[in-house]
DNA sequence: TTGTAGGCGTTATCAT
DNA sequence: ATGATAACGCCTACAA
C-alpha cells in the first residue's frame, strides 16, 4: 500500500497536522520534529497524494491547451512556448488536439467546466459550444472569436497580409496570386486574404485569390496550384497563406523549370523555426510565436486571478526576407 | 458557488446517493427519479467534479508524456498519435517537454509517484533517476533504455541505417558520409551510425562519420556541414542521421551549385509528414510513427492492467525513395 | 510547538 | 427503489 500522512504521521510519533506542516513549512516546528518526519517520510518512501490536495485547495495548477493538432509545426512550436511558460509559473499542461471534432472540444471544454482544469488555452473553433456563458470562466483563445466574453490574443493578420503583398509589389511583380483556405468565419487567414486584396487594389492592381480547400488530399492540392501556372502564364509572385503551401509551391515551380525568385516570387506565411530550418530561403511572414505565447498566459493568469483583461491583443508580425 | 451532488439532491428531494445513481448509470432508479435529478441538474447547471472522483478512484485516467520537445516534428507527431489514441482509451494527456533538463523530467517522474497521472510514456533521458525502482510502474520508454524494468518501443534504428547506406552503395556510390549526433550512451541514433559503419565495411568501403553536437546554433553547423564538401571533393554522397540535417545539407550543395542526385546522393532519417510534404524529393528512413504510437500505448494499458509485457519491441522501418 | 476534528465532493457498502 | 454513512488523503481552524 501507498503510505498516506497518517502512516507518516504513526512512525515519527506526531499527529497528520505536523506531517501536513512539515510538508508545507507552515507553522512553528521544532527542528527535532522536522528531523524525525523527514525521517519516516524517507523510510516508508512517502509521496504527497496531489489528487487529495487538489480536492482540498480547488485548484489543479493545471492548464488545458486545444488546438487543432500539435502535429502542425506553428501548433506544435507554440504549444511548446506555452508549455514552458506555464511550467515557470507552476502549471502543467493537459493537451488536446481536437482534429476540428465538435465533440471532442466539447470534451476538453468540460475539462474546465469539471474543475479538472483551472484554466482553458483555446485555438479551436468550438463550434458547438458557442451558447455557454464563459463570462468569469479563466479562457483564453488564440486567433480564434470564441466568444466575446473571452480575450483573443492574434498576430495582426491584416498588417501580415499587407507586408507580404506590398513587398510583392515593390519588388516589382503585378500579377499576383494569392492562395487561402476557404472563407470561414472569422479565421484568421481570412484577414489576410482581405489585406491582399485591399492592397492590391489600391495599387490599381486585380487580386486573384485561389482557395484551397483544408482537407483535400495532397495531390489533389498540388494539382490545382500546377493548374495556376498554365491558367496564368504571365504570373509574377505568388503569396500563399502559410508556408506548407508556400513549400509545395515552391517544390512545383522547380519541377516546371522555373528559378526563383527570378522566375516567380514568393511569400508564404507563418514562420515557424521548422520551416525556417529547413527552408532558410523561403520568404515568409513570421508569426511571434513567442510574444503569443507569452501575451497568452499573462492574460491567462489575469483571468484566474480576476484582473481585468483587454478583449483583444494583436500582436506585429514581421517580412523575413529570403531569395524567393 | 458551483453547486455540488448534494445541492442537486436536496432541489430533488433525494438522497446524495440516488443523484450519484443517476449520474453513474447504476442500481435501480425509477424513470421518474431519473427525470427529476437530471431536471434539477439541468436547472442548477451542475458539473460533477473530477477531482473528488479521482480521489475516490485512486485514479486519474491521465497518462504523462515526457519528451525533449514538441516543437521537434518527430515527438510532435508522436505526441499527436498518442494523444489521439490514449483519447479513445478514455485517457487525457499531461504533456511535459523536458528541454534536456534533469530537474523538469524528474519533476514530472514524480507527477506519476504523487498520482496526478496513472501511466508515463517517457521519451527522455532521465538521467539522475535512473535509481528509482520502477518495477511495478506504469512506464513505458520510446527509443530509450531507461532502466530494465521498463519496456522500450523504438523503431529498428539499425535496420534502418543499413537501408539508407545500402541504399545509397547499390546507386554506385563509394564514398559516403554520415552525419550524426554525439555519441551518448544508449541514443537511438548511436545504432544508425554504427549500422552505416558495419554496413560500409562490409563493402569495403571506409566509414567517416562527421559529428554535430545536438546545440550547437545553425550557423556553426551549417559551417560544419558546409566544410565537408570541401575536405571531400570526391564525396558522392551522405547519410544524414536526421531530415533536419539532411535538409540543411541539401540547401548547403544547392547554394555550392550542385545538383540532387546528379552530384550529390542524400538520404535522411525520420520521414515525418511534416518533412515529407515540405521536402517530397528527400530519400528518407521513415520511422512508423502510428505504429509506435499505438504500440507505446497497448504495452502502457497492460502495465496498467499488471499484465506482463515484453521488454522491448522493435518496430521496422522504410526506404521512402526520392529523387535525391 | 503540537493535536483534534471537520471538510473538500464523490462513490460504495449496507441498510431499509 | 432509495437513503445514511463512511471512506478516498489532504489541509486548516481552533484548541491545548
Amino acid at each position: 500500500m501507498r503510505p498516506k500522512l497518517e502512516d507518516v504521521a504513526k512512525r515519527a510519533n506526531v499527529s497528520k497536522t505536523t506531517v501536513s506542516r512539515v510538508l508545507n513549512n507552515r507553522g512553528y516546528l521544532s527542528q527535532e520534529t522536522i528531523t524525525r518526519v523527514y525521517q519516516a517520510m524517507k523510510e516508508l518512501n512517502y509521496q504527497p497524494n496531489i489528487v487529495a490536495r487538489q480536492l482540498y485547495q480547488k485548484k489543479t495548477q493545471l492548464i488545458g491547451l486545444l488546438f487543432p493538432t500539435i502535429a502542425n509545426p506553428f501548433f506544435g512550436e507554440l504549444s511548446a512556448e506555452l508549455e514552458k511558460r506555464l511550467y515557470n509559473e507552476g502549471f502543467k499542461v493537459l493537451i488536446g488536439n481536437s482534429m476540428n471534432d465538435p465533440k471532442k472540444e466539447a470534451d476538453y471544454l468540460n475539462q474546465l467546466l469539471s474543475k479538472q482544469v483551472d484554466g482553458l488555452i483555446v485555438g479551436t473553433h468550438n463550434q458547438g459550444i458557442k451558447e455557454y456563458n464563459y463570462e468569469h470562466l479563466p479562457v483564453v483563445a488564440i486567433d480564434r472569436n470564441m466568444n466575446q466574453d473571452i480575450p483573443v490574443i492574434e498576430s495582426d493578420n491584416y498588417a501580415g497580409g499587407v507586408l507580404a503583398t506590398t513587398y510583392l509589389i515593390e519588388q516589382g511583380a503585378k500579377k499576383i496570386i494569392h492562395t487561402n483556405g476557404p472563407i470561414t468565419l472569422d479565421s484568421p487567414t481570412k484577414r489576410r486574404r482581405l489585406a491582399y486584396e485591399d492592397t492590391m487594389r489600391q495599387h490599381g492592381l486585380t487580386p486573384i485569390t485561389v482557395t484551397l480547400d483544408f482537407n483535400i488530399p495532397y495531390h489533389e492540392k498540388k494539382q490545382i496550384l500546377t493548374q495556376i501556372f498554365y491558367d496564368h502564364p504571365d504570373l509574377e509572385a505568388i503569396f500563399a497563406s502559410n508556408d506548407i503551401d508556400a513549400a509545395l509551391i515552391m517544390q512545383i515551380a522547380l519541377e516546371l523549370g522555373k528559378k526563383l525568385p527570378a522566375d516567380l516570387l514568393l511569400v508564404g506565411y507563418d514562420g515557424t523555426k521548422v520551416i525556417q530550418n529547413i527552408l532558410p530561403n523561403l520568404t515568409t511572414i513570421v508569426q511571434p510565436i513567442e510574444a503569443i505565447a507569452q501575451t497568452a498566459v499573462d492574460v491567462l493568469k489575469a483571468r484566474l486571478n480576476d484582473r481585468p483583461t483587454e478583449s483583444e491583443y494583436v500582436l506585429p508580425v514581421s517580412l523575413k526576407k529570403g531569395t524567393t
